[in-house]
DNA sequence: CTCGAATTGATAGACGTAGATCAGAATAAG
DNA sequence: CTTATTCTGATCTACGTCTATCAATTCGAG
């Protein structure tokens, strides 16, 4: 049989104590002598007792509900981030959090401001958030964080949140620099990398970190090409730069549109650079799959997701969270996360 | 005001029945007429009612105890194996799941198949076990499964078990391939695998993962070293072997004893071959730093573990498991995750 | 010793579900 | 219409904790 698990009951009666007693102590209310609470601690100690969270957490009725604000969009990666939170709501049904989920269009900072700004004292616990730093969603941050509602922004910052989650833009480009520097290995080559555009912090990071690491391997990167996120502009805007650009060895996409890319390298046969890009999707997925492409750099937006809200709760609780870095991770054509549940947490 | 979830009384109040009949057609005990039974759909679709799990399981009482049975041993994997089972125990705390780790030295099958047949019925509700496939530990585990506790092998397998968790060496070796096909990049080369034994499955797998894809990349594979996952032959070997084979480009350490390679790679100085091996552990990660070695390929002991508690979940509720296979990670200087939670979950 | 303060005990009602029992109602079979 | 068979309602106890209240005890100071 199994060994019943020893109670708060069991605790007050090996410490000579009433319930009661034992209760003030461990729930530290107060009003107890300090030799009672030393016998509630050899108590516990000697029982090993454990706080039964389950019940706790039942009588305490406490339940939290987050919300999450996501941009619409066809984006792979906005899919992929909306699915992670679906998921990760499911897999954490039973754990009393409720996960609601509002859009607004991508990159559009007036309506996510409109958002958050409908947003009401207890109307939730928590919001998380992929933003975009404008002073009006800054604004709109601050009053939430007035009426008790911390943020917490996710892939993307802006001012006034309790936290950010997401990957270090830095390590992102460093790491993808590095792979473009192990397929150099010594001989030069010139690197061409496509930005959405440099006002973007995060793609200014991304390159930074790449051209520091490729630098140090003697690769030439050349200017970087602009091309708003766009597929359309992608494909035009590659086609014409390798055309102009003798010699490039290696590509590396920072943002978005690469849809408009994978043509351009059909294109190109054989001897194609080396590509490096963000965000594993569908879409990527199948590139590297047929060997288009070389490698994918993922933020892992599952795991973004469950940092998110546990870094809500640990505000919500009053605690202060734990890491909210997420590591990127690397996928070449062999080592990809099976298609279902993209890499994700149980 | 948080809005009360529906409990059990709204959904038979709403569906105009009592609670027993509605907590008949839920627990499927069966003796309730159709058309109640489609009522009480309606309610629960109508309130979107969603069981809280707190509370049945709290009610039915129902706790899980789990046996790690792990591999004693100074090899950084095992301890970072045990520590993942270390943090994940922490983290299920409140989920009424209790973990006992044993140990029994590393690849003793004996000691390993002792440590199983002194387990009784009822002493827990599933093991997992670091298995070595002889038939003394067949025959265990095929105990076990008499005496109604599911056996789960983690990361190496063994006959007789409910389940297997871990990577899949074949895609271990073919990503570790690529990596080294990337960094020859249509140059040709000379590949040295390190192997501890081949008679070891998944020592094999890796190698022949691995073969498959620089064969294809137009690399020469080398004859493998087998240096029985130890340091020192490990070092006298593979220094002999670099001695005596000129132009090789590429290492690839399929086992254990790297600890012997750091020294010998060091001495080779800034045109040492590219060098890709297995698992991330404080030495491992220290060698990627200094830029003794270019890349690790890790199979993500938390996460693993982490499957295999839901598997024996799975198993002893009746259910049957979901995703069992792991996929590895690459690793890079740039991309490592931080020390403390080698890339834990939550 | 006396009074007030500090400390302790006893207990009851929640939280939402599980599991069980028993009586009563509806329905079908005879 | 009676009996046997489904089906339903009502209710109770339990799980382990939290929260609250009220009474009882001990203690120290004066």
């Amino acid at each position: 049989m199994t060994i019943r698990k020893p109670t708060l009951h069991d605790v007050a009666r090996t410490a000579g104590l009433s319930y009661a007693t034992v209760d003030r102590v461990l729930n530290g209310r107060g009003g107890v002598a300090q030799k009672s609470v030393q016998r509630v601690r050899q108590a516990v100690d000697l029982l090993g007792y454990q706080r039964d969270e389950l019940a706790a957490m039942l009588s305490r009725r406490r339940s939290y509900r987050f919300r999450f604000h996501l941009p619409a969009g066809d984006h792979g990666f906005y899919r992929a981030l909306r699915a992670a939170v679906d998921a990760e709501a499911l897999a954490r049904r039973g754990e009393r959090v409720e996960i609601v989920v509002t859009e607004s269009p991508a990159l559009d900072a007036d309506a996510l401001a409109e958002g958050l700004e409908a947003l009401e004292h207890g109307d939730c616990h928590g919001v998380a958030v992929v933003a975009v730093d404008t002073p009006r969603v800054t604004r709109a941050i601050a009053r939430l964080t007035e009426l008790g509602i911390p943020v917490v922004t996710l892939v993307s910052d802006a001012g006034g949140r309790a936290a950010h989650v997401g990957i270090d833009n830095l390590v992102a480009g460093r790491t993808a620099g590095r792979l473009v520097e192990i397929a150099h290995r010594g001989r030069g080559g010139r690197v061409l990398p496509v930005i959405g555009a440099l006002t973007q912090t995060d793609h200014r990071d991304r390159l930074s970190g790449a051209t520091e690491v490729l630098a140090g391997g003697g690769i030439e990167v050349l200017p970087a090409l602009t091309v708003q996120d766009r597929g359309d502009l992608m494909a035009a805007m590659a086609g014409k730069a390798l055309a102009a650009t003798p010699g490039v060895s290696g590509i590396y996409s920072i943002g978005a549109g690469n849809r408009g890319l994978i043509p351009v390298l059909a294109g190109l046969g054989e001897r194609r650079p080396f590509v490096v890009l963000h965000e594993l999707t569908p879409f990527t997925r199948a590139a590297l799959g047929e060997g288009l492409i070389d490698a994918v750099i993922d933020q892992n937006p599952r795991r973004e997701v469950a940092l998110g809200l546990d870094a809500m709760k640990a505000i919500a609780d009053g605690r202060t969270g734990g890491a909210l870095t997420v590591t990127p991770a690397i996928y070449l054509r062999d080592n990809l996360p099976p298609e279902a549940a993209s890499g994700g947490t149980t």
